[in-house]
RNA sequence: GGCGACGUAGCCAAGUGGUAAGGCAGGGGUCUGCAAAACCCCCAUUCAGCGGUUCAAAUCCGCUCGUCGCCUCCA
C-alpha cells in the first residue's frame, strides 16, 4: 500500500509501526451545522480507515472535538447561552450527520475541555525546555528556536514573512510565534493554570490528544489541506519539541477542498450547503459516490449535475446487486479479476475513482452474465463486499411493501394487465408516478423504485 | 507580494514516457403490450496554447493564457 505524504511530497510505501495502525484526523469546532465540505473530508478518511482494516490491519482511530474556541464563545454570547452548551448541541448534530453518512465512528472523540490537564502539562513542558514563553498570562511558542519550522508546508520562516498579512502582537517575540495558552477575558470559559486563568490555544489540543491516546509517534495524521498551515505545522513543532521524539506522525494526509460552484465562493453562509440539506435531497450513496469519484487530494467542485450523475451511478450498482443469482447454473462469473483491479487502485494512494471504475466494470460483467443466465452469486457478493465494506455504500433499496396504497394500485394494475387492458394499466402507472414511484415489469414480477428526479 | 495546485469528450473524472479507464448525458439497436431496467454498437487521431527533449509525451522541460487553494478562522 502506498500513501502520499504531504511531509515528503511523494508517495511512500506504507509501513506502520505495528499491526495496529494509529491514526488521528482533526475533527470539528462545533459552532454551526457541518457542511458538505466536512462530509467530503470525513467520508474520504472513513474510506481510508475502512480500507486499512480491509487490508488486514487493526486500527486505532481518534478524532478530537474542539469544544472551546473564539467562534464558539462569540456564537454562544450572541445566542445568550453558555459556550459549552452550544458546543454540545453542535457536536451532537455533527455525530448525527456522520452516522447518517455511514461514517464509522472513531474509537474515541476526546474533547478539548476534557483534556485540560494534558494540555497544561504540555505547555508547561515547552516552557520548561525553552520552546515557549509566558507574557501577560498567555504562553507562546518560539518558532525561531526550531530549525525545521515550515517543513510540512514546505516553506521557510522568511518566505512566510514576505508579504504576509501578519498582525503585530506586542506580546510576541516574533510575529510567527503562536499561542499555546490564552489568558482569558472576564466572562469567558477558563481554567486555572500556572499562568493564571486561561484556555487552550487552537493547535495544542490536537497534539495533547494524539500524544495521550495514540503515543509519541503515530502512523497517520490527516485533515483538510487548509489545515497544513498553520495548524498541522504547529502541531508538529509543539509535539516534537515536547516529547523530544521525531516524527510526531509518519504519514501526513490531506484532502483537497470542496469548492462551491463557479460562482463566487461567497464567505457568507448563504453559499454553504449543510450535510442535513444534502441528505434531504440525496441518499448517502449518492453523496459518497460524488465524493469518491474524484481523487481525494484533488479539489472537487460542487455541482448539481455531478450529484445527479452520482445518483444514477449509485442506482446502477444497487440494481446490479439485486439481480437474480441463477445459482443453479453451472457457469459461474468469476469476480477475481475485478477484485484485483479494485485492490490495486486502492493500494495506490487510495485511488477511489479507479476503484469505482473496477466496480462498474464488474457491474457490467454481472449484468451481462445475468442476462445470459450465468450464476452471479459470487460476483454479486464481491461487488457488495467492496462497495459496502470498503467504500461505505449502503446499496439499500427502498421497500414499498408496507405501503397499502401503493400495494393496492400494483394489484389493480396487474389485474388490468392480465385482462390486456393496457389503457387502464397505464393510467394506474401514472397514478403511481404521481405518488413518486416507478413501476417496472420484470420476468420475476413487478419492481417498484423511486421515480427518478429529472 | 510569497508559496503551491490544476487546466483530459456536452458534464464529472482516472491515467505521470509507449500510443486516452469509469460514471452521467446523447444517438442507433435488441428485449418489452408500451415502458423501465439490462445488454450491444456509436460518441476525444486527442489531452488549454506555443515551443523544446525523446525512437516515442496527456505524461519530462520552458514560455503564454486561464482557474483555484494557502499565507487570517476553516475539513
Amino acid at each position: 500500500m502506498k500513501i502520499f505524504s504531504t511531509l515528503s511530497g511523494k508517495k511512500e510505501q506504507f509501513v506502520p509501526q505495528s499491526d495496529e495502525v494509529t491514526m488521528y484526523v482533526c475533527g470539528v469546532t462545533p459552532y454551526s451545522d457541518a457542511h458538505i465540505g466536512h462530509a467530503m473530508s470525513y467520508i474520504i478518511f472513513d474510506v481510508i480507515r475502512r480500507y486499512i482494516r480491509f487490508s488486514g490491519y487493526k486500527l486505532k482511530f481518534i478524532q478530537n472535538v474542539t469544544d472551546v474556541d473564539d467562534k464558539i464563545i462569540d456564537r454562544a454570547n450572541k445566542k445568550g447561552i453558555p459556550a459549552i452548551e452550544l458546543a454540545e448541541q453542535y457536536s451532537d448534530s455533527f455525530m448525527a450527520d456522520m452516522d447518517a453518512l455511514n461514517v464509522v465512528r472513531a474509537d474515541f472523540y476526546p474533547r478539548a475541555t476534557g483534556e485540560i490537564d494534558k494540555i497544561i502539562e504540555m505547555v508547561q513542558g515547552l516552557v520548561n525546555n525553552g520552546y515557549a514563553y509566558e507574557v501577560n498570562g498567555s504562553v507562546y511558542f518560539r518558532v525561531t528556536k526550531v530549525s525545521d519550522y515550515g517543513k510540512l508546508a514546505h516553506r521557510t520562516l522568511d518566505s512566510m514573512m514576505a508579504g504576509a498579512r501578519i498582525e503585530i502582537e506586542q506580546d510576541k517575540e516574533h510575529p510567527m510565534d503562536f499561542t499555546l495558552w490564552k489568558a482569558s477575558k472576564p466572562g469567558e470559559p477558563s481554567w486555572t493554570s500556572p499562568w493564571g486563568e486561561g484556555r487552550p490555544g487552537w493547535h495544542i489540543e490536537c497534539s495533547a490528544m494524539s500524544l495521550k491516546y495514540l503515543g509519541d509517534t503515530i502512523d497517520i495524521h490527516g485533515g483538510g489541506s487548509d489545515l497544513i498551515f498553520p495548524h498541522h505545522e504547529n502541531e508538529i513543532v509543539q509535539s516534537e519539541c515536547f516529547t523530544g521524539k521525531k516524527p510526531f506522525a509518519k504519514y501526513w494526509m490531506h484532502n483537497g477542498l470542496l469548492q462551491f460552484g463557479g460562482d463566487k465562493m461567497s464567505k457568507s453562509l448563504g453559499n454553504l450547503i449543510t450535510i442535513k440539506d444534502a441528505l434531504q435531497k440525496y441518499n448517502v450513496d449518492t453523496i459518497r459516490i460524488f465524493i469518491l469519484n474524484s481523487h481525494y487530494r484533488s479539489p472537487l467542485k460542487y455541482s448539481l449535475e455531478a450529484f445527479q450523475a452520482a445518483e444514477s451511478a449509485a442506482d446502477r450498482l444497487r440494481r446490479t446487486v439485486e439481480r437474480e443469482d441463477n445459482a443453479n447454473n453451472t457457469n459461474k462469473l468469476d469476480p477475481q479479476p475485478y477484485r484485483k483491479l479494485f485492490i490495486e487502485a486502492m493500494d495506490d494512494d487510495f485511488n477511489t475513482p479507479q476503484a469505482l471504475a473496477a466496480l462498474f466494470d464488474l457491474a457490467r460483467a454481472i449484468n451481462q452474465a445475468a442476462d445470459a443466465g450465468t450464476d452471479i452469486s459470487e460476483a454479486k457478493n464481491t461487488l457488495a463486499e467492496l462497495a459496502q465494506n470498503v467504500l461505505g455504500l449502503k446499496l439499500a433499496s427502498i421497500s414499498y411493501e408496507q405501503n397499502p396504497e401503493i400495494q393496492k394500485l400494483i394489484q389493480e394494475r396487474q389485474t388490468f394487465r392480465e385482462e390486456r387492458n393496457w389503457k387502464e394499466a397505464d393510467d394506474v402507472r401514472q397514478k403511481l408516478a404521481d405518488l413518486g414511484v416507478a413501476v417496472e415489469d420484470t420476468p420475476t414480477g413487478v419492481k417498484i423504485t423511486p421515480l427518478k428526479k429529472k
